[in-house]
This record gives C-alpha cells, sequence and structure tokens, in this order.
RNA sequence: GCGGAAUUGGUGAAGUGGUUAACACGCCGGAUUGUGGCUCCGGUAUGCGUGGGUUCGACCCCCACAUUUCGCC
C-alpha cells in the first residue's frame, strides 16, 4: 500500500503540524527524523540498534546501490528489507543529490545527468525513468523523484531553467512509476528565490505525489535565513493532508525550525558523521569526545540520556576508543546521536500537541547555545 | 683501554655559515546538513647534547667533556 498522512493536531500560533504516517512496515508519528543509510547500512549499526534509537524510517541511496551491488541482486534478494535485514520502512533517494556533488553542470542535460562512476571513472546515464526503475526494483516504501540539487551559489537563471526541468524530470519519474507498494514522492526546488520556490511547489503539486519535499537547502555554506526563507516560500503551496520532507537536514536548531515551519520528515548524515568524528549532540550543545578534559571523565555522555552508550559507557571510554580508531566508539556515538534526534523530535511533538512549540525554541536554545555549562 | 660514527621538539627525522629550524607521526583545538565513512582546516622546538672558542653572524667550523653506538684488544 501506499503511505498514509494523518494530520491530528496543528499548532495555534505556528505552521507545526503532528500527524501519523501509516507504511508497509507500522504507523509512525511525525514530525520525524530519519537516520541515513546510504549503502544499505546505516554505517557501523545493526538494523536492531537502529530500530532501538526509536527510528522508523531509514534512507538509502540509489545512485550507491545501483553501482554496488545493483539494483538487480537486491532484487533477487527479495527487495531492500529483506537484503538488509530491515524490517522498518524505507525511504530511496533518487540519486538528484549526486547530481550536486558528483556531476558538473556541463553533464546535466534534459534527457539526464551524466556521471563518472567514482568507484572506477566509468561514464554512467542517470535519468528520471532509471532512477524510478532502479528504485521500483530496490522495492523502497518511499521513493523519491528523481531531481536536480543545484549548489547554493546558482543564479536565478540558471535556476529557473533547473526547477522546470526538475518539474518534467518529475512528471516523466511518474509515468514509469509501476510499484503499486511504493509511495514517490515529488521534490521543490528553486533555491533562495520566492517566485522559483512558489512555481516550483505549485507544478510539482499538480502532478499529485504522494508527499512532498523541500531540496536543495543546507548544500555548500548556504546561509540559515536562505533555509528557512525556502521552506517559508514552498510550504503556503503544499497540501496539508500529504507529509512534507526537508532533505538533508539537519543540525538539531535547523530541524526545530523545520517543524515550525511546518516539515513533517528530516534526514540527515550528521549524527553518524559526527560521530565517526568523536562529536555528540548534547542539551548543551556539541561535545568534542577528543578533547583532553574528557581522558578522566568516567560519567556518560549525557547523565539524562537513555541510549544504549549513556546507559553502559563513560567518556573516557568512549574517548578512548574513537582515539584508537575502534569501530565501537564511532557505533556508540552514532546511536547517541540518533537517539539525542529521536528524542528531539519526540519532545517537539509533545511541544506541538501542547501548543508550546515557541516557548520549546527558546527553552532549547538557552540551553544550546548558553556559554558556561 | 684504543679507534671510528652519532647527538635537532613527545617520536622518526630534514637542514644551510646570514631574516620566522622542512616534512611526517603524535599531541592540542576546530569543521562536517538528501554520506565519494576512516576526511578536511588550524596550532604545536624562544631552540638544534654540555661548556668554551673562531666569526660581523653558528644548529651548521674548531676544542674539551658527556652520552649512545660500532670495531679492535
Amino acid at each position: 500500500m501506499k503511505i498514509k498522512y494523518n494530520l491530528i493536531h496543528e499548532d495555534k500560533k505556528t505552521q507545526a503540524r503532528y500527524g501519523t504516517l501509516k507504511t508497509n512496515y507500522g504507523e509512525y508519528e511525525t514530525p520525524m527524523f530519519m537516520p541515513v543509510g546510504t549503502q544499505a547500512t546505516v554505517k557501523t549499526l545493526s538494523p536492531e540498534e537502529v530500530k532501538a534509537t526509536g527510528a522508523g524510517v531509514i534512507l538509502a541511496n540509489t545512485y550507491h546501490l545501483w553501482l554496488r551491488p545493483g539494483e538487480d541482486i537486491v532484487a533477487k534478494a527479495g527487495g531492500l528489507h529483506k537484503f538488509m535485514n530491515y524490517d522498518g520502512p524505507i525511504l530511496t533517494d533518487s540519486g538528484g543529490f549526486q547530481v550536486f556533488s558528483l556531476a558538473k553542470p556541463k553533464d546535466i542535460s534534459e534527457e539526464g545527468v551524466m556521471f563518472k562512476s567514482h568507484i572506477d571513472g566509468t561514464k554512467l546515464m542517470l535519468t528520471p525513468e532509471k532512477s524510478i526503475a532502479i528504485q521500483n526494483k530496490l522495492d523502497s516504501d518511499i521513493a523519491m523523484s528523481f531531481d536536480e540539487c543545484p549548489p547554493a551559489s546558482a543564479s536565478h537563471e540558471y535556476l529557473k531553467n533547473s526547477v522546470e526541468r526538475t518539474v518534467r524530470w518529475a512528471k516523466r519519474g511518474l509515468d514509469v512509476h509501476q510499484n503499486p507498494k511504493q509511495s514517490l514522492f515529488g521534490i521543490v526546488q528553486g533555491g533562495p528565490y520566492a517566485d522559483l520556490r512558489k512555481y516550483s511547489a505549485i507544478e510539482t503539486v499538480k502532478l499529485d505525489f504522494d508527499g512532498y519535499s523541500i531540496g536543495g537547502v543546507a548544500n555548500d555554506d548556504e546561509a540559515k535565513e536562505d533555509m528557512y526563507n525556502a521552506i517559508e516560500y514552498s510550504i503556503p503551496y503544499l497540501p496539508k493532508d500529504k507529509p512534507r520532507y526537508l532533505m538533508g537536514v539537519g543540525e538539531p536548531i535547523d530541524i526545530i525550525e523545520g517543524v515550525i515551519r511546518g516539515i513533517d520528515m528530516f534526514d540527515c548524515v550528521i549524527p553518524t558523521r559526527i560521530a565517526r568524528h568523536g562529536n555528540a549532540f548534547t542539551r548543551h550543545g556539541r561535545m568534542n569526545i577528543k578533547n583532553a578534559k574528557y581522558k578522566e571523565d568516567f560519567t556518560p555522555i549525557e547523565e539524562d540520556c537513555d541510549c544504549y552508550a549513556c546507559k553502559h559507557y563513560t567518556k573516557a571510554y568512549i574517548r578512548h576508543l574513537i582515539n584508537v580508531d575502534e569501530t565501537f566508539g564511532a557505533r556508540l556515538l552514532s546511536i547517541h546521536n540518533i537517539r539525542f534526534l529521536i528524542r528531539l523530535t519526540e519532545q517537539l511533538r509533545i511541544a506541538i500537541k501542547e501548543d508550546r512549540i515557541l516557548e520549546y525554541r527558546e527553552e532549547f536554545i538557552r540551553s544550546y547555545y548558553e556559554k558556561d555549562q
């Protein structure tokens, strides 16, 4: 079946909303955070550990799985869920982000995008049809339209053409989409420009997708204001009865600001990437576990955190693991960081239901950014 | 005991008679937003074994001493 979004409560003062998302693998509350598992694994974590953080949906990536092991092998295995032993919902990104991270503007044509494989340099063509066909075979629960994700520095003129093409690509993808159990999302682009976001949102919604994403945000060194504006320019044109997904975000404060502006779903590599480099989220800001001051600190990362890492391990031990490059350290920090963002969304949902989301933001900022901990 | 060689930061080490002593690792910080995991960016020797001497100037030349190391007895 397709996913089904149920809007339950709208905040009185903001665009924030609480709802549920019914999927092939259970029902989940929104706003939600989705950990990223590009190559059919949330790096360093087992599916059981991912679930234990409270995460529902996870991401996988069309481009990466296309190259290795290939969608046919995943299909032969019985689809992505069986292949990776994950019985929760899986969302596949279309490869659109790799247009941003791997391709050059000259590689982009009406037909699609020419990539040079990052593995062996082979030239490859990814098109909307191809992306959807791969995702159909991967058998994810939510597929994404193949879009162009332009850099933050792109000009209005460039973005105008890009956005129009992305709408055409969305239509082409929709036309060949066949998997009846799989939902398909459209993606709103348009950079920091109100007129382009509006155009992109209206035209994409006309095609009638199962949900809508806001993309092209948090790329490069995009200013936070541009990102918040991009959301505000897009949201008014998205239907209330469909989920809204802000792609690639993010930082705790950005999730809060996104929720306040009407976003239901987020994904980001941040919790797992910074974990591998020794950083942990805490209510008092980011903690670099490698700092010498934690050498003899035999307390958990956060005393009141209920994650596996905080319940069983100390800063001194995790610091040691990270310093000697042991995978278990990255694993413990990844568990903590994902749990941190999941807890954040849990608290946001409660705040929405109690109509005190703005107060929650103030409390969070005071705690997260205060100087002395 | 005799002869040779060596002695530069936490480590391995480069270096030239002339402003701020290379590089690597380590260490200390920082970054990281739809993932090209194990990356990137900073900082880190007021001093070149010790004491003399030569020189306008010495880590670099000379002498003595100390330590290490190799060979011989």
